[in-house]
DNA sequence: CAGGTCATAATGTCCAGACAAATGCGACGG
DNA sequence: CCGTCGCATTTGTCTGGACATTATGACCTG
């Protein structure tokens, strides 16, 4: 186990490696460094050692540390300029964009989420969800529709389409957990989201059901994530209430 | 220059390489496997040859093969599985993500976007607007009004705020250009951008402007933009028709 | 025939070094 | 005083190799 200073003049950030974990040193690195900006210990415009120096404190090979910077840089948390050096970002970028659920999204805001569990049974699918999902038309597939409520409002009703088999879930899994979440823990390892957003009047029956005017403005979202070899793993439409909630999306340019 | 198949079975990919060009190696194999699967050369679960078959098949580095492919595994187009090999991405996903603006999306989608000019000023900024793009409360920035119209139907209205002599913007370039291809034009390299979309019903004078009646549902997106050194860039504050359009976006998780 | 075991193949990680290219700054000269 | 050239610094690209880790399938055994 060693232990290295990264930054001479202030010399206040320190970085563990172990040699013995499983998790890659690069990683290691990059965790440490990202940790220290988080605290605040690396201000934004510090300017890192370069990559030879910082290679030879940590004693690891440029290539490694430059991994490591790399993926703090794909991140949005570092910058790089030839012939200048390696800076932490000006101004306070966001978290990275992620795979999250609302329940995610609102757990981590603080609030508590609750969950109606309306419909959850096999539908025969039709032409269009079908072709989505990658299922031959008639085939079944688990449909889904839940209640979603925030510090007790009615907040969004979600539908959702899922491939049978490919988690077993259970109407009180899905009250006390999110879908995401769930399907994280059944293994299904999700990787890219297509979402498209828009908006439109309430209806009458969804009106009811969030407790809103007929007429007032709607948030819809529908979404369909793949996993990591490009299999629909779930479709979802959903519709949340305007006046309650907005969706953030962090866009990084390579 | 060399001239080399990548898949033996189908011998039907060859990539070009041209060592004299600034253009890295990695970014030529990069951009013309992309290509291949962009033409139909390589589908969807085709697997490529093995990193090291394809090092010696190019002439190239074992790492800078990996170079490329982990470029274009970002990109969502590939998946590497350890022990299995590297395959083209089942299903059809869409374009990565971009930071483009409307006026990109609507001519790439073959509509025929037009613009209104409402306001081009320097105007002192709030608190709030300041604070957003690094200013001094009570400097000056640029602020910006426009229609956007596509087929002929009012389609959305865009206010923006831009630090000033950042490019020199005419009302004439923003009636024939989109405000992200001239920033580009000037230099400015955008690399992440903040959104945040939400809902609300029209008021009285924007259901006016965009042809629409007064509580129609409209999509709203605040977004700001910050250039590779973390600088604000533009912040914006738009309104859409809802009847009209939606936002496409497109995650992927590393 | 079923199940576990082992070899094989492929990517993941890491190392040591070399040269290229861009940036910023200082020294020099007009 | 100002501009230009050149140099030092730093990241970008590329090489060639080594070992680790993991998934797959073939083989052997019970």
């Amino acid at each position: 186990m060693t232990c290295v200073n990264l930054i001479s003049m202030t010399a206040n950030l320190a970085i563990d490696l172990d040699r013995s974990s499983p998790v890659p040193l690069y990683f290691q690195v990059a965790e440490q460094i990202a940790e220290a900006i988080r605290r605040g210990d690396l201000v934004p415009g510090a300017r890192l050692d370069n990559e030879i120096l910082l290679a030879d404190k940590l004693g690891l090979s440029r290539p490694t540390i430059r991994q490591a910077i790399q993926y703090l840089v794909d991140k949005g948390l570092l910058v790089r300029k030839r012939g200048v050096g390696t800076q932490v970002v000006h101004g306070q970028v966001k978290r990275s964009v992620e795979l999250t659920s609302l329940y995610d999204d609102l757990r981590r805001s603080g609030q508590e989420p609750a969950t109606q569990v309306i419909a959850l049974e096999p539908r025969t699918v039709d032409e269009e969800i079908a072709a989505i999902l990658g299922l031959e038309p008639g085939a079944e597939a688990l449909y889904l529709e839940r209640l979603r409520f925030a510090a007790g409002e009615p907040l969004a009703l979600l539908h959702n389409w899922l491939p049978l088999g490919l988690a077993r879930l259970g109407a009180t899994d899905l009250e006390t957990r999110g879908l995401y979440e769930l399907l994280r823990g059944a293994g299904v390892r999700m990787r890219v989201a297509n979402q498209r957003i828009g908006a439109r009047a309430a209806g009458q029956s969804e009106a009811r059901l969030l407790g809103e005017r007929r007429g007032a403005p709607l948030l819809t979202m529908i979404r369909t994530t793949y996993d990591d070899q490009g299999r629909a793993v779930e479709h979802g439409s959903h519709v949340y209430r305007a006046s309650h909630y907005s969706l953030e999306v962090t866009l990084i340019e390579r």
